[in-house]
DNA sequence: ACACCAAGTTATAATCCCTACAAGTTGGTA
DNA sequence: TACCAACTTGTAGGGATTATAACTTGGTGT
């Protein structure tokens, strides 16, 4: 996912959604984006080009590219609200508990199944696995 | 963790931290529990029986027992605020996406280990699977 | 028992992230 | 070109949490 901005574009036409600068800057942002941004760093990045954006119009896009499922919600311990990942592919988190960074982890772990007993009748749609730890930076102190 | 409250006392006393009855109050309340709750659910608990209790001695204490390790903050998408993990063993979560249910999934995973290259050179100390999909209930609509 | 003081508690105000809303604007079809 | 649903915007509001400052108290030492 996030391969490019015409993508994108083809996945939010196909659903009836129009297509605004505004969103266009958006995308862009999240394309050259590798770390894991926050609404509000989005919004700093777009606002960097179009200092006229909401930060509302920059909410309700993200909220629309998870549902179209082109960007996941991030679920971690950091403060500075909501991060976004930006790759679809299967891959997990090492998280510094002291500074919040989050790294990417490219590694698939297999027999990360449950028994029909275990899932209580859920119907799973993905998993991942966070390690946490300190970073190197943060072992000093 | 968090067999009993003599054992928190214990343990705070060994760091120079005082007892009151807030605090054993606040214990109490998360000794009988299961769940995973939040700050607001266990002032509320706190509150039934100690109406004068204060939320922010609630937040303090309960950063308190993170700090000490008594307690584990839980990341997961709902909304409701931080969600405290009572149990110490290690365990994962199974998470509906719709309603944020979060079930406790008894199970080791082995093998669940990275390569010293893929660490980055972080300590790490624990790791979670986390299991997104739909509980029973949210899957009939 | 008593005094002392660091640590704890409290109410209030403030902050942060996010959502609701209402009014004005615009993409894209007909 | 005109139309309208969809979009954008600023502002106000909300919930969770933290900051602050004044008051209170646990627990050590006398």
């Amino acid at each position: 996912m996030l391969q490019s901005v015409d993508v994108l574009v083809e996945q939010f036409r196909k659903e009836g959604r129009k297509i605004t600068p505004q969103r266009r800057a958006i995308f862009e942002a999240l394309l050259r984006d590798e770390s894991h941004p926050t609404a509000e760093e989005i919004y700093q990045r777009v606002w960097s080009v179009m200092p006229d954006i909401s930060r509302t119009t920059v909410y309700n896009t993200l909220h629309e590219l998870v549902a179209v499922g082109a960007l996941v919600e991030v679920e971690d311990l950091s403060e500075g609200g909501t991060r976004y990942d930006t790759r679809g592919s299967q891959h997990h988190h090492l998280f510094c508990l002291t500074c919040h960074t989050l790294v990417d982890i490219d590694r698939d772990f297999d027999r990360l199944e449950l028994s029909g007993g275990e899932t209580a009748g859920y119907r799973i749609v993905r998993h991942q696995v966070t390690f946490y730890g300190y970073c190197p930076n943060c072992q000093e102190e």
